[in-house]
RNA sequence: GCCGGGGUGGCGAAAUGGCAGACGCGCCAGACUCAAAAUCUGGUACUGGUAACAGUGUGCGGGUUCGACUCCCGCCCCCGGCACCA
């Protein structure tokens, strides 16, 4: 053994050791205390730095923590690798895809290997191979039987520089989420999942998801966006000519009890019979012209313009069913046409828009809901009036109050049939059609006599070909490959042409968790008895970034699965845990950005590994705080990591002869002196501590803490060869519980460390240390000294003293006296073993 | 606007209603050294005081309590999500 740390000799032996000795390796079938830690799968971008590391640390600490604990751990690991980047850098240097993103797997698996993240690769997967997208075809065509995939024409985000459609999960302020350019609307025929269908469910089961944090849970809450509410039917006071296309404009709102003050109805510029509304009427050149500019015009346009609106009458006017009252109808795009009918009543004094709308173009305003406080007099209104109160001026409704009339009201419209309660969701169905090449093929056929054919079970995998010119014009380029389009209808057998879209990279990672219990299976996709015996998993790692896309989609599979009777489970994750990144500062600006390739603010993890070890990477990047916050790198930092390593490297190296002297000492706390007794209760103290922060939260750098302290009792206890034996166990049990708790984090030390003292098996199998509850028994204890709260004084008293001696004792105190001077003592209270507080005034 | 999460030393942070600032970074002083690095020892919230000690202190204002970073009420600010969503 060498004083000086030796990190870059030992962590590539245990490496090797951990990998040829299938540590990591997990029979699956045997299903006594399952533990499925799955951290998500990367995207092959040929290099991991610092900021990805987090992730991959955080889920090999918990791997090797529940495997300490006895669990059957499986930790698999795959590669999400379809995408975008490989198709771009393919046109740019013209290296394929394929070829780039195997390269870019084998660097990442031999990176991650060298921070010592350990997987089962046996049950490695990439969703680029034929052996795993054959199963996301074959998924893709279960969806088209239960018609929950369909092709249609619909208004879809464009991004121009991505030159393909993309789902609005993906569409960020108006902006591609990857290339940030402004997205486009166009009118396109594309494949859609119907996770509409799934809304209610999706929602519904987020109340299960105990494990999971709630800031997701409320961003996928908010993005389902479900509101009750009421659909009423305007009738359409009819034109002479009687040419209307239809007799309703039905509209939907959560007010249905402000509709006594409804004075007029708006529609979407999109609204799809406008047209035909207003032909031949002297509007019709005003409606046609608002509507083509406001289709012309941006999200990002119509956000910065804020509360100030813009509209036009149409000239027709609609009837509001409870009243009988006809009122006009106006166009303007503060209505949007994709929630709801896209058709809003208004009501003026009690809808904030709709005030302003009003306002701008003198529309009368009428209170139906009054103010309880303090009536509404709308010639002196000067907001809307949106907050709860009393029906007034609402026929028989009136004396209602409002939230009670809401009810009634709907059960009036349902009778009276012009109308009823219902649901509306934000959420729209995902859009999973991409016109671009490094992607799965979406395995359907076009027959010019049968129509749209799935291709048969028999002939999947669709492959993807390889002589593909894949530069992005908007057209899929898989359509000028004569090779791959032309194929026999497999229902009739003419001549047909395949689909030429790929699927959206989302669908390939919404079921690869499932397919790690039978990676390597070509007779069916999922291993339905295995996935029941290991699913829920027990723990997913991943970035915040996912919350709703990855995990909104992973969870519609799965209930999308269970509902193929493929899988009994309806829920894929139990626990998630969402890390935070790892930022930088950039020093011309001073702003702190996410750790990026783009931002050119990466820490090189080689580079670090190459100078500090893994180790001490591994335990700062766990360390520098709490690992769901967001946290800024700092250079410095991992210095303090490094010290405390080679601290512990040294002391072991140091005091190797006490340690091995104490190698087989059974411990007795009676026959211990002071110092080696207290060691001794510090150490289980720590392990009672330690414990409980690996537990629950992952407080994973409080328990570097407290393991950094435990370090820091030890030496100053000491040990020496004038110790005694009692002393020399004890010494090393405090050694021993260090190593066995840091070995999580910092593998490859510990690991060396526990066999240099006599350990013959890996610590992988060593247990995780149990608090010896006679151990933390006192003589002595402590005690706090308060006066109204405030610290007086400290008095150390025997373990046995009573409360009323403890009185005395404290109320005697030079301190306490000298704040209770003069004062009256109005009570004493005793905290048994911890603390007196004395009250007085 | 609605929803979620935050606000504690110079910095990252820690505290089942019970000693605020554990642990680490940085800094200061000392030891070792010809010197430096490494290492070790001590100190380090603020104000006053040589010190003992006293006062103040967890975004702001109230409240509950013997006792509040922690619980309750009302604000301010920051981060994230949703948003002319009817």
């Amino acid at each position: 053994m060498n004083e000086k740390y030796p990190f870059s000799q030992i962590e590539p032996r245990w490496q090797t050791y951990w990998n040829d000795n299938g540590l990591f390796k997990t029979d699956h079938t045997d299903t006594r205390n399952p533990y499925y830690c799955l951290m998500m799968f990367p995207y092959p971008s040929g290099a991991l730095h610092v900021g990805h590391g987090r992730n991959y640390i955080l889920g090999d600490a918990v791997a090797r923590y529940k495997k300490m604990q006895g669990f059957n751990v499986l930790t698999p690991m795959g590669w999400d690798a379809f995408g975008l980047p490989a198709e771009n850098a393919a046109i740019k240097t013209g290296t394929p895809p394929k070829e780039s993103t195997l390269k870019n797997i084998s660097v990442m698996k031999e990176q991650l290997a060298s921070w010592g993240v350990s997987y089962d690769w046996d049950r490695e997967l990439a969703s680029c191979n034929p052996d795993y997208y054959k199963w996301t075809q074959w998924l893709f065509t279960q969806l088209y039987k239960r018609k929950l995939a369909y092709k249609a024409e619909a208004a879809v985000n464009w991004c121009p520089d991505c030159a393909t459609v993309l789902a609005n999960e993906q569409v960020v302020d108006g902006a591609c989420e990857r290339c940030e350019s402004e997205v486009e609307e166009k009118f396109l025929a594309q494949w859609f999942f119907k996770i509409t269908d799934y809304a209610q469910r999706l929602l519904d089961d987020l109340d299960t998801l105990d494990g999971w944090p709630d800031r997701v849970k409320t961003m996928q809450r908010n993005w389902i966006g479900r509101s009750e509410g009421t659909e009423i039917n305007f009738a359409l006071v009819p034109r002479d000519d009687q040419t209307d296309p239809i007799e309703h404009v039905p509209c939907f709102t959560t007010r249905v009890d402000t509709i006594y003050g409804c004075t007029y109805m708006v529609v979407a510029p999109e609204y799809p019979a406008l047209k035909e509304l207003v032909k031949g009427l002297e509007q019709e050149e005003a409606v046609n012209t608002y509507s083509r500019n406001a289709s012309k015009r941006t999200n990002i346009e119509r956000m910065a313009e804020g509360d100030e609106k813009s509209g036009v009458f149409t000239g027709r006017t609609v009837i509001n069913p409870y009243n009988g009252e006809e009122v006009p109808l106006w166009v303007s795009d503060y209505v949007l046409m994709g929630y709801g009918t896209g058709a809003v009543m208004a009501v003026p004094a009690h809808d904030t828009r709709d005030w302003a709308f009003a306002k701008k173009y003198t529309l009368p305003i009428r209170v139906s809901i009054d103010n309880p406080d303090h009536p509404l007099d709308v010639t002196t209104m000067e907001e809307a009036y949106t907050a709860n109160g009393t029906l007034i001026d609402s026929a028989e409704f009136t004396g209602s109050p409002n939230r009670d009339a809401i009810p009634k009201m709907a059960a009036y419209a349902t009778e009276q049939g012009f109308g009823e309660s219902t649901i509306q969701f934000r959420l729209r169905d995902w859009l999973i059609s991409r016109q671009r090449y490094w992607g799965a093929p979406i395995p359907m056929i076009h027959c010019p006599a049968c129509g749209t054919v799935p291709v048969p079970d028999k002939d999947l995998p669709v492959v993807l070909p390889e002589n593909v010119d894949f530069k992005p014009t908007g057209e899929s380029p898989l359509a000028t490959c004569e090779a791959f389009m032309n194929v026999a209808c497999p229902e009739c057998g003419v001549d047909a042409r395949r689909e030429s879209d790929t699927m959206d990279t989302f669908v390939d990672s919404s079921w690869y968790f499932l397919r790690f219990l039978n990676a390597t299976d070509d007779t069916q996709a999922i291993d339905k008895q295995a996935c029941n015996d290991w699913f829920p998993i027990s723990q997913y790692v991943g970035g915040i970034e996912h919350a709703i896309l990855h995990l909104l989609y992973s969870r519609f599979f799965t209930k999308v699965i269970h509902d193929l009777d493929l899988i009994d489970f309806n829920e894929p994750f139990a626990q998630l845990f969402t890390q935070g990144m790892i930022c930088k500062r950039n020093e011309e600006d001073g702003q702190l950005y996410k750790m990026s390739k783009g931002k050119g603010n990466v820490v090189n993890s080689d580079e670090l590994i190459r100078d500090y070890g893994a180790d001490t990477v591994r335990v700062y990047t766990m360390f520098i705080g709490p690992p769901e916050k967001d946290a800024e790198w700092n250079d410095q930092g991992i210095e303090g990591a490094s010290r405390f390593l080679k601290r512990l490297w040294r002391r072991v190296w140091e005091k190797h002869d006490q340690l091995t002297a104490a190698a087989n000492t059974p411990l007795d706390i009676d026959s211990m002196e002071p110092a080696g007794r207290d060691l001794y209760r510090t150490a289980n103290e720590t392990i009672q501590h330690v414990t409980d922060a690996m537990d629950g939260a992952f407080h994973f750098n409080s328990a570097i803490a407290q393991i950094m302290s435990l370090l820091n009792s030890i030496d100053s206890t000491g040990v020496d060869d004038n110790s005694n034996d009692q002393h020399k166990a004890s010494y090393r049990f405090a050694i021993d519980t260090v190593i066995r708790m840091l070995s999580p984090f910092a593998p490859h030390i510990c690991e060396e460390l526990w066999r240099e003292l006599g350990n013959d098996d890996s610590i992988l199998r060593a247990e995780w240390p149990k608090v010896d509850e006679a151990s933390l028994a006192r003589d002595e204890i402590e005690i706090i000294i308060q006066v109204n709260g405030k610290l007086r004084d400290k008095l150390t008293v025997s373990a046995s003293c009573s409360k009323e001696d403890l009185e005395t004792q404290a109320l005697a105190l030079p301190a306490v006296q000298k704040h209770i001077d003069g004062k009256t003592i109005r009570k004493v209270i005793v905290v048994p073993g911890k603390l007196i507080n004395i009250a007085a005034s």
